[in-house]
DNA sequence: TAGGTGATCTTG
DNA sequence: AAGATCACCTAT
């Protein structure tokens, strides 16, 4: 059964108002989308979290809101997607509850099923560790774009999975890339990923 | 290490 | 209205 919806992680599980927590509890979890008749499916080796509170390096720092940012404010749970360099899908999910801006970026994920469809969407005629080693590439390769803007974790074309937790002592934080901008913020430890893995942007 | 790409935000 | 900036990636 391609959508287990058993295994699915629920929607109240992403309304938690502790965002780094959450960044590292999706470490080992299951990503699957279903998406122009394609299934995919990956396993989530990176990621980064972002606070609506206290952190300039977040498109909702500060109580910002604009067009682009505005789903980052519903309840977590669901996409918020953005172009980012004009060409690059990336792929947040949106936590914490109602009002509370925070959202965690996918920055990479390790190829499980459908592999040869995301090689396809990427132009690659071969698997490689560069195939989904970044989120702009993850997003390529899992057919994720600006139409799932907003999109239901909970529903039958993009969902995570559940899965028992990465020990924390093969957890390896870091700093956020490519935030510089944000001073102080660009300090905070929030990029997450799983340690010796060979799917991760960069170590 | 430089350049491409386009939405978003600021007036640098 | 124009210009800078940007949670990136690829190819020199």
């Amino acid at each position: 059964m391609i959508n287990n919806v058993e295994n699915k992680i629920e929607m109240f599980w992403y309304q938690n108002s502790d965002v780094a927590f959450i960044a590292k509890q999706l470490l080992g979890k299951i990503i699957c989308t279903n998406i122009s008749g394609k299934f995919t499916k990956s396993l989530i080796v990176e990621t980064e979290a972002y606070s609506g509170t206290n952190d300039k390096a977040c498109h909702a720092n500060n109580q910002k809101l604009t067009k682009r940012n505005k789903v980052m404010y519903r309840p977590g749970g669901i996409a918020y997607i953005y172009l980012c360099y004009g060409i690059h899908h990336l792929f947040n999910i949106v936590t914490n509850v109602e009002g509370k801006a925070d959202a965690v970026l996918i920055r990479a994920v390790q190829p499980l099923e459908g592999i040869d469809t995301m090689c396809n969407r990427r132009n690659f005629t071969k698997n490689n560790y560069r195939l989904t080693a970044g989120p702009g590439l993850l997003t390529k390769s899992l057919g994720i774009n600006l139409s799932h803007y907003g999109a239901s974790l909970i529903g039958n074309i993009i969902w995570i999975e559940k899965k028992e937790n990465i020990k924390s002592d093969q957890i390896i934080s870091t700093t956020r890339i490519g935030v510089d901008y944000a001073g102080d913020d660009s300090l905070k430890p929030w990029r997450y990923f799983i340690k010796e893995n060979k799917w991760v942007s960069r170590n």
